[in-house]
DNA sequence: TATGAATGAGGGTTCATTCAT
DNA sequence: GATGAATGAACCCTCATTCAT
């Protein structure tokens, strides 16, 4: 079943302008970037854009969808270890998968998302779903019933928190998932009477 | 030549017109609010607030120094117990602090943050500094030499994700803080091979 | 890609637009001029303009251009004559090249000019240079070595300071330019001892 | 018949007001400098200068009057010697009244008389009548009936071009005016047939 | 479908002037 | 008289979007 050619060429089209798109608001912002700025990246006119996005927050949408295809797409296998080696890989994970320019995209989409309460939906939905709860999910299954339901948040908002630390500080590197992961531990343990 | 009790007043409208801004910005975001909108929800003309303060990014920066005054005002005395106590209030303390107000603030200053270097020096200076760092402190104490520098950004990130899962789902309220307390020190207390 | 049909339509516009920058400037002065001023006048939404030039400032700029293109055109075939000929032809040709609408336009880039010294420094080297100094080098030949460095600056003082004076009276119509010259050549020399 | 002693002090504060003014203005410009400027320079308040005079454009009259007083009072001793002698003092003489500020001063008058038709009218009659009309007058005399009108005018030409010169290019100084009356001695006696 | 000029509302900010204190 | 906050119109400019070509 193969698209009609002029279909395909279109599909490449849209692709282009996107990808201009992640590099202009990754670098700029979403609100302080124009469509202008879009077109220039793109090496198109600027009116050119609305015939294959509605407006420029449908290329918003269009970067989440993309984020979450890729999210997909670069799931990792399951890493099955128990103890601390399951916890350093549950944290290390979506970290690493973070390059450059996705941690400036996720900054800039999470600026956006904060205010549009909307927006938030979808993101939760397309984007930080599939990127946190699988290694919820794996954690959960070592807790008490009574627990299972915190697990997942638990995590997320560990993986969430460091990426935060790193959006507000750009210079302060994560510390090794192993440090956090015995840090955890250790803290822990050692408080429990 | 001022007098006390003209400087009162124009302390008092100031705070009017920062009530209004907080307002305005939590409800439609900093770059969205026109200065236009903020001068009508304090019931003023346009131009006036440039008679107390310099330009938007002034506002927001009052905004932080408000929202750092009421951090440090809200902050319970500090619970010495230790061992899980101690866990629960390091995480909960900073949490409820965050009124409904508090909360939609952060949001807003977080998201203006977030795209302005800048900004988000004062930020993290002023604000999460302040409402952060103790907590950590306190948990760093008690681990081994190695882990130190690392505890307080642990703890950090825990309290900010979970802050950040709230303002990305305003309806998912937070699972109670001793919960979460359990579920790393179950979790993670299992998971040690 | 910009056809050629399109490049020209592109250019009658600006110049379009360039008139009736001109007049509307001419009659408010610049800095009391509009842009919204301009834009009504060339029958034009107030942000088209914005299309053509860069800012208020290079409607500016595009008018010492366009003088001086103007200036340079109109410049009558030099004439070689000696005597009281060539002090007649050094005088009045400047001030005949100035139109009933250069002259306006010429006041009001002066005070624009006068106040800007940047602005001074185009002014001198786009407009005034090209028409007045020509007449300035003829003068300056005749004079003894010692001298010759005064000369164009004496010139351009003369017939600078005519237009000045007509700017400063529009009703005061210039004396011809024969009658300058007499009243230089008599009295000079009816003064010498 | 002695002024009561408020109506004084109140002359007093007029002039204080106006030297700062004078001042702001010479330094930004009329349209440049805000009343807050002035207000600033004089160490008044903002609003207490309509106390003294009516508006802004109030401030520009009341310069003029006083620049007509001081040209008045500074008029020097007529120099009554003949030919280069003379030429010499009726071209020096206004030149070198203009001190650095007043020459700045000048600058900002022209300006904002060149575009204002009633302003230019009250200038030429206070300012520039009284500074420049006198050297006019005595070469004229020394004219033909027939060219007499025109004497003053031009004489008037010369400082005024000259005036201007420097105003369009403050590093570039005066040439003396003995070398410009000998430049045009020499020039124009050179030039007859 | 691609172009880019045209649109016009809206942005932040300034400022001469007023007026209650 | 003196003050300085309040006013609100006006300023220059930006920008998402439209549409004739």
């Amino acid at each position: 079943m193969t698209t009609p050619l002029a279909a395909r060429v279109s599909r490449f089209k849209q692709d282009h302008i996107l990808d201009a798109a992640v590099t202009v608001f990754a670098r700029k912002g979403f609100r302080a970037a124009s469509m202008r700025d879009v077109a220039a990246a793109a090496g198109v006119a600027a009116g050119s854009i609305y015939n294959h996005f509605d407006n420029k927050a449908a290329l918003l949408l269009a970067i989440f969808d993309r984020l979450a295809e890729r999210a997909v797409e670069a799931a990792p296998p399951a890493p099955l270890a128990g103890g601390r080696d399951l916890l350093v890989e549950v944290i290390r994970r979506p970290l690493v998968a973070m390059t450059e320019e996705a941690t400036e995209l996720f900054r800039v989409l999470l600026a956006e998302v904060l205010v549009d309460p909307d927006l938030a939906e979808e993101f939760r939905r397309r984007v930080l779903g599939p990127m946190l709860e699988a290694g919820g999910e794996v954690l959960a299954q070592r807790l008490p019933e009574r627990l299972r339901a915190t697990g997942p948040r638990l995590v997320s908002a560990i993986v969430l928190g460091l990426l935060l630390q790193r959006l507000l500080d750009r210079d302060a590197p994560l510390p090794p998932a192993e440090e956090l992961a015995d840090a955890l531990l250790a803290g822990l343990q050692g408080g429990t009477p």
